[in-house]
DNA sequence: TACTTGACTACACGATCGTGTAGTAGTTTG
DNA sequence: CAAACTACTACACGATCGTGTAGTCAAGTA
């Protein structure tokens, strides 16, 4: 994804370009042809190296949940940041986030594992920082789906700021934005406490 | 949306089928000939009456936002809720609210511009309120983006609950757990100006 | 050298898509 | 009564889709 296409194999630059182009359009926008064409190869070659469209998608999911968790493994250890500065992270991540999003839209279970596992991660640190909603498993999942939500809706995003969101700079701007959603509270302990009442 | 099917005119089943179908399955996902079989008619009907899909799309996207608009302004009218109450209301609200999304993503103009009108709205919301975000519009976008989350990964969060969230007991569940954490500060005052030193 | 194997292309297939055309039945209108 | 119009269906069209088949070419191997 970071490399010169020139170097990587056809099947990476197949894999690739299905990664991108599945993210921009959804898997049924793109065509085994336009993903043949932005490899530069044949479709003949997808179906060689991949054998069907579904197991090309169950591929990309396999290849995009390895490489976040990869890329989140290397950014929890915080001695060994070699190359993961954001401007490098960002082009590489970014594709494989609006790809996963769209995989688990279609339905991917690949990639509907990955929302459950993010769910439970969110659980466990709302236990370890001492945060204790009412709900905590509703809690933690509106949480996971918040973080996937200006990926989904990064055009009317981008348009509502007049800056495009899949820029570093877009992107770090709207990130700050959810932290201000989630470090402002909305309504004052008595507002909370009238709309128990109800 | 409401009354009977059989009770309509073939012409509002049909549109009532696409923005279900469409809101279900996404544009490209659901063709004219299963819009029809839903709608009870031929496809060539759908063709009669709308002319064609994007324009079929286009009649959807007008009525959902009418629709929409329409319901936003008898619930803030209080004194009236005749018919108005959650059980009736949900069942219509919720295919229009995933139809708009879908519509969105799908490059819709109009139902980009409802999103653009929600964050102008959110917007005015937080001065009146007394929120002052240092990023007012990427504060408004942010939260506008958060509020249609839930319903692009309506499958996701519900498996992640074990609660279907269309019905109306997951929607209200998701929807308090959405409300705790816009109230819950995540990050102490001290982490926040901590963070902004970096 | 002869054989096998894997990367790769060209091409044809059936299905499905949106769309176009022709025509029918019932109602309205002059 | 005849013409016109509207709601509606049946059917065929070209395009595109995922997929299947056959074959080329280069590298490795016995």
């Amino acid at each position: 994804m970071d490399r010169a296409a020139e170097d990587l194999t056809a099947r990476a630059r197949i894999r690739d370009a299905a990664i991108r182009l599945f993210g921009e359009r959804g898997i049924e926008g793109a065509s085994i042809r336009d993903i043949a064409a932005e490899a530069g190869v044949s479709s003949g070659l997808v179906r060689h190296h991949f054998g069907s469209k579904e197991a090309l998608r169950d591929a990309c999911d396999h290849y995009a949940k390895d490489r976040m968790i990869q890329i989140g493994a290397e950014l929890t250890q915080n001695g060994d940041l070699t190359g993961l500065d954001p401007l490098t992270l960002h082009p590489i991540a970014f594709p494989l986030q609006l790809y996963i999003v769209r995989s688990m839209m279609d339905g991917s279970e690949t990639a509907t594992a990955l929302f459950l596992e993010g769910v439970d991660a969110v659980e466990d640190w709302t236990v370890s920082y001492g945060i204790n909603p009412k709900d905590r498993r509703g809690y933690a999942a509106a949480l996971a789906a918040i973080k996937l939500s200006v990926f989904i809706l990064r055009d009317q995003v981008s348009k509502a700021l007049g800056e495009d969101i899949t820029t570093l700079e877009g992107y770090n701007r709207i990130g700050q934005a959810l932290m201000e959603v989630f470090t402002i509270p909305l309504l004052t302990p008595e507002q909370i406490r009238r709309s128990e009442e109800k």
